[in-house]
DNA sequence: GACTAAAAAGCACGATCGTTCTATTGTTCG
DNA sequence: CGAACAATAGAACGATCGTGCTTTTTAGTC
């Protein structure tokens, strides 16, 4: 790896992290390069502009979040085990991920849900990829027969978005100690309500 | 009312439209006199700081959303009645409110879940009463038979709640036509689980 | 080790930020 | 109507913003 790419991946990482906190948009050249220990001009030199900096980081997380969650679970048996898995891991990476501020996706999206551009239109077409995944994740688990054959499969990845969301809510805002119990607690009940 | 509290009035009108789409924390003093047709230092003078006005706009959000969701399902009769005016409210709120770019609490829970300082804590503070409410409703329902007395009614208004919040992420960012009706298809489906 | 290309720094730009001050206008009330 | 005061405007502040240059330093290659 080269010294540029190195350098890269040094202030993606750390824009990761300032990002989750403090929002995408609130990303501050001066302030990224003043942690990096870097000049503002020599970061901004590897990235052509504002918004494409913040479209790296972006990338960088779905990068991160496909080493991370998706693709342990992939390496899954099919079915109940894998679905499990990829809710595990996401759950895992939407609390105590090395991102300080939580699920940095959740964050983007309330962030971005009004402003038009690429970043948005990143952020719903790799939710769509993500809603797609655990759609197909209980697809799969149906033809197995884990799952009864009447189970709507796009209501399900919804209802387990909708338990991350609440746990995401509940936890970061209201830092209530239950919002884990809870979530893992209605999780079980989808799981149970969905067998076959 | 005086002059003074006209226009201030309408400051905090045109803020939270603006708020609801760019997020509290890119309000900018210079936008938005620029918006109402006044100076910036003539709109200054009416809040003491930006985060006075920030705050001032979640205030006048919450005076809204009391008069527009709390009031008018507390004139409702006890019981069941009341849970579902609420939700609807609610629902209403978050959609086709006057907020142009959705539910302002959520936005704003999501931006400064991890920045310490007043407007978190405000925010902490009415989304603890506003779960307090639905919580409270529940139980009321519960002691006039409509829902079972088995009901965990926290959980009820976390459930509640997630409903709400997977609604607001799927219908804003992916702009899923479908949100409405799943959201409110597991509200029946919340309720049928809760009835006596 | 010299040459070349890549990476970083330095500097400056116009714009906007929140905020403070003073001056001017407008409203309110005796 | 005029006095007292509230409301607004105007101008300026230091700081920071993203971005474009030009120059210097550093890394990679023969």
């Amino acid at each position: 790896m080269s010294k540029g790419e190195q350098t890269r991946e040094a202030i993606l990482e750390t824009a990761l992290a300032s990002a989750s906190t403090v929002g995408l948009s609130a990303l501050s050249i001066g302030d990224l390069a003043r942690s990096v220990g870097m000049s503002k001009s020599g970061l901004f030199a590897h990235f052509e502009s504002k918004e494409n900096l913040q479209l790296e980081v972006l990338r960088s997380a779905v990068a991160h979040y496909i080493d991370v969650v998706v693709a342990p679970a992939l390496r899954k048996p099919r079915g109940e085990a894998r679905v499990r898995s990829l809710f595990e891991n996401w759950f895992d990476w939407s609390s105590k991920s090395t991102l300080p501020g939580g699920c940095l996706f959740i964050a983007a999206a309330s962030e971005f849900d009004d402003q038009p551009g690429p970043i948005r239109e990143y952020l719903v077409s790799t939710q769509r990829d993500w809603l797609a995944t655990l759609s197909q994740a209980a697809r799969i688990a149906v033809e197995e027969g884990h799952f009864r054959r009447s189970l709507d499969t796009d209501q399900f990845a919804h209802d387990l978005y909708s338990i991350i969301l609440a746990f995401h809510h509940f936890s970061r805002l209201l830092r209530i100690p239950s919002s884990r119990k809870r979530a893992l607690r209605t999780f079980e009940q989808l799981i149970e309500s969905s067998r076959a």
